[in-house]
RNA sequence: GGAGGGGUUCCCGAGCGGCCAAAGGGAUCAGACUGUAAAUCUGCCGGCUUAUGCCUUCGUAGGUUCAAAUCCUACCCCCUCCA
């Protein structure tokens, strides 16, 4: 019980799920995967960390590809209907979950299902019936919804199915338990309430946090760009990861690392004293996540060149080689940046120069009219992040 | 079907004939400070070999004007109220 609530922010209703628990029997846990983004992040982890330790506690948990609501998307207002994903690309999608997913779950106690299988044999008269359960004025206490209709912002009828059936998968599959962010709850409650409208006892549902993301406000999200994809090399993961705020860090230690809770409020307390430094304690977070998602020696390696370049200064070994091809002697450099994609224009490559933003082998350029010649080569820096070895032919 | 409001640069949002590449805020990016921290401060923030220059941009397409984000016409889209 204790594991199944670290991290968890709500459980509806928690006297259920200790009765179900109770019971011994093997449960039925589904979450649901949206198979339009493939490219996962830490924050979608959270909630597959829970899927794992369901299994761990021997219940069968159930993957459920939502590639037929996905044609609806989620109602977060950005894109009205998404283009139907042709059968092809949701199988691709898929494999590409099952890649990332697969470093964190036991692909022997995961079973994928996909709710088109059922969904898609609905008839009009069906979908008819199920719109009758719910109320207009019931769908819009819904957040997104309220909040759209109050700022006087479109919500297409279409939109409102979208609870409904995702809902409806839980009548199928007989849910014990779903899992979900907390920006589901209205899904995820939409699957009780059909459930009893079917004759069957509701599911319990447990829902994770939202992890923030690298800004520590708004939630992780690719669009936002503050989101460290599980896919990422390890140098770039474990930096981000450094990157965050003490603060943030022990968040992130609650819902992505596997260690005790009881270790971790430990150093919490240690670091509040000034017994330890918050840094060494987020390397160990870095270590950990990089492992997870690549290897233990892909992590001392992150490890190690991170503490050269960022703490010593050292260009990095291995960066990128780029060969650019001018016709004349010499070309500015501000175009030279632009053309080996380090900087997206020249107008920004001159304001860099200016504010003292690039460096070649390490020297700061205070020149923006500067050239350079051809066979050259050089390693050329663009603040901290950008770095590529560029010849000149 | 009728009446009204609205669509501005990555996002929010001001501008309502020239002083507009377009106020202000946010995000990003760079610099300082540091632990690549965070917070803070500074700068930049459409593009062009940086220029008291040129080009592209204010829903779309035309038009009026020496000059249009601003006026006119048509169209597309969103919202509100009435039915």
């Amino acid at each position: 019980m204790l594991t199944i609530k670290r991290g968890a922010v709500e459980i509806l209703l928690e006297s259920e799920l200790k009765e179900r628990l109770r019971s011994g029997k093997p449960l039925k846990v589904k979450a649901g995967f949206d198979p339009t983004a493939p490219d996962l992040h830490l924050g979608h982890t959270v909630l597959i960390n829970k899927m794992r330790q369901f299994q761990d506690l021997g219940h069968e948990v159930i993957f459920l590809i939502g590639d037929f609501t996905a044609m609806i998307g989620d109602p977060s207002g950005k894109n009205i209907t998404r283009p139907p994903l042709s059968k092809e690309e949701v199988m691709i999608n898929v494999q590409t979950y099952k890649e990332q997913v697969f470093k964190i779950l036991d692909p022997k106690k995961t079973k994928i299902t996909f709710n088109s299988q059922w969904l898609q044999k609905l008839s009009p008269i069906d979908i008819i019936k199920l719109a009758s359960t719910y109320t207009v004025a019931r769908m819009l206490e819904r957040d997104d919804f309220s909040k759209r209709y109050h700022e006087n912002k479109p919500i297409a009828i279409h939109e409102f199915l979208y609870p409904l059936l995702v809902g409806y998968d839980s009548v199928v599959i007989k849910a014990d338990i779903e899992l979900g962010g907390i920006d589901q709850k209205f899904n995820l409650l939409m699957g009780r309430e059909l459930q009893k409208h079917f004759g069957q006892t509701p599911q319990v549902v447990l829902m994770t946090p939202l992890l923030e993301g690298l800004d520590g406000v708004q939630k992780m999200s690719k669009s936002l760009g503050n989101y460290i994809g599980i896919n990422e090399p390890p140098q770039e993961m474990f930096g981000k990861l450094m990157s965050i705020s003490d603060e943030l860090m022990w968040r992130y230690f609650e819902l992505l690392s596997f260690r005790p809770i009881t270790e971790i409020n430990k150093w919490h307390e240690e670091a509040k004293s000034e017994l330890i430094n918050p840094r060494d304690i987020k390397i160990k977070l870095a270590l950990e996540i990089v492992e997870r998602f690549h290897s233990k020696n892909a992590a001392l390696k992150a490890h190690e060149e991170f503490t050269a370049r960022f703490q010593r200064g050292v260009i990095p070994e291995n960066i990128k080689s780029i060969t650019i091809n001018i016709k004349t002697k010499e070309i500015p450099l501000s175009n030279l940046l632009k053309d080996a994609g380090l900087t997206a224009s020249t107008s920004e490559a001159i304001r860099l120069i200016k504010q003292g933003g690039i460096k070649i082998d390490g020297q700061k350029i205070e020149d923006y009219s500067m050239h350079v010649r051809a066979e050259t080569k050089h390693v050329y820096q663009v603040g901290k992040h950008r770095v590529a070895r560029i010849k000149v032919i």
